[in-house]
DNA sequence: CATTTATATAACTAATGGGTAATATAATAA
DNA sequence: TTATTATATTACCCATTAGTTATATAAATG
C-alpha cells in the first residue's frame, strides 16, 4: 500500500479516533457517529479514506455495515520510523552517523 | 508537542524527503532547495511547518541558516503506535482482547 | 409491495494547503 | 556604504479537503 496514502489518511484526527474506537471492536457507521461530533455523511467519507489506505475493512450485517480495524498498514508506519529510532534515544555516536550516510 | 500538528506535518511527501536529508546530515535551505523540486519560499513554508512541529531546528552561519534534525517528536508518534503494534503481528488471543478493551 | 432503517454517494460551500513570483530582511563582502 | 548572498515573508492562485444537506441505494420488516 502506498506511504503517502497511508500518511495522508492518518493525518485528520477524527479518523485516528475511529481508528481508536475501532482498535477496541468492530463498530457500524452508525455506532461511529454517535461517537463522533460529525454527520453521518461525514462518517462515511472518512471510512471511505481509511478503506483506501486499508487502514478498515467493511463487512455487512443486515443493513448495518460492519468496520474492522486492519493495522497492517501501520507497520509500514513503524518501518518509517526505524532509521530515526536511534535519534531520539540520544546522542549518536560517531560509527551510527557513519552507518546513516552508506544507506540515504 | 501537539499530536495533531506532528500528523499534519509529517502528511506532506516533500517535509517527509526533508527530514531523510536531514537525517544524513545538517542541511542549509539552499542545499535543501537544490534537493527538492521546489522554489526556495515553497521550501522555507515546509520548513516552517516542520519547525513548528519541533521537527527540525535552525541556526544561523554566516547567511546561511542550517537545518538539523530533531527527531524527539517521532517518539510520540513511535507510542501512538504503541497499541497497534500488536495487531499486525498476527491474531490476537483471548488474554490480548481482553487487556485491549480495559484501557480504551 | 411499501415503509423503515442504515449507509453511501452527489452536489455544494468554506476553509486550508501547497505552489509561485515578488519583496523584505539579514549578514557578508567589496 | 553599497552590492551580494541567503533566507524569510507577503500576496496571490489554484486544487484539495472537510464539512454540510439532499438524494440514491440496499436490506429488513410490516
Amino acid at each position: 500500500m502506498n506511504t503517502d496514502k497511508l500518511f495522508e489518511a492518518l493525518s485528520e484526527p477524527n479518523r485516528r479516533s475511529m481508528l481508536e474506537y475501532l482498535r477496541v471492536r468492530d463498530r457500524s457507521v452508525g455506532e461511529l457517529v454517535e461517537l463522533s461530533s460529525l454527520s453521518q455523511p461525514g462518517v462515511s467519507k472518512h471510512l471511505r479514506i481509511l478503506r483506501e489506505a486499508g487502514l478498515v475493512t467493511v463487512r455487512s450485517d443486515a443493513q448495518k455495515r460492519m468496520y474492522s480495524l486492519n493495522a497492517k498498514p501501520l507497520e509500514q508506519l513503524d518501518d518509517w520510523l526505524g532509521p530515526y529510532r536511534r535519534y531520539w534515544s540520544g546522542k549518536l555516536d560517531d560509527l551510527e552517523r557513519f552507518l546513516d550516510e552508506e544507506k540515504p
